[in-house]
DNA sequence: GCCAACGTTGGC
DNA sequence: GCCAACGTTGGC
């Protein structure tokens, strides 16, 4: 089983949107960005255990845990004229574009603010990809290790 | 295939 | 709102 952290902006969708959704699960649609689409086709798998991360917004912070229920599958908002993400040069025949179902798991009993995982970026979460400088990526991978010690700060 | 211009992300 | 980082685009 691997880690997994998804960045979401909650002034869109963040963990109250999360909790309050039907079975509190949801398709992570959205994605149009070629490594983070490879990880969500090749490598995100049931099972997986992934941290909810609410990015550009007053105090970014890792806030929740979440299953991935749903393997990577085409992202129907890709071929959708009228979507925001719609993407014309996706065919349906040859999806370009793919997401996970995510279904919340447990609110952390308080969120983990970036700064405090900052503090750590040089001995427990060393390598981490999040803390890395110009790290853009919308889900990154994270160490057993890492996951661990991050639960262990709540 | 190179690379400049441009767009996006996301912390601050 | 600024700006650094970096992915993407497109001319050549």
């Amino acid at each position: 089983m691997r880690h997994w952290l998804m960045k979401t902006e909650p002034s869109a969708f963040g963990l109250k949107t999360l909790a309050a959704a039907p079975r509190r699960t949801t398709a992570w649609d959205g994605v149009r960005n070629y490594q983070v689409r490879n990880m969500i086709r090749d490598e995100m798998k049931k099972g997986d255990l992934a941290f909810l991360y609410h990015s550009s917004c007053a105090v970014p912070a890792v806030v929740a845990t979440m299953t991935i229920v749903r393997p990577g599958y085409p992202d129907p908002t890709a071929f959708d004229r009228k979507h925001p993400h719609h993407d014309p040069d996706s065919d349906p025949k040859n999806p370009r574009w793919y997401m996970v179902d995510v279904r919340l798991r447990q609110a952390l009993p308080r969120p983990i603010p970036l700064d405090e995982l900052r503090a750590h970026a040089n001995k427990e979460l060393k390598g981490m990809l999040l803390l890395r400088p110009g790290n853009r990526l919308s889900i990154t991978p994270v160490e057993a290790a890492h996951w661990k010690f991050i639960l262990s700060l709540e």
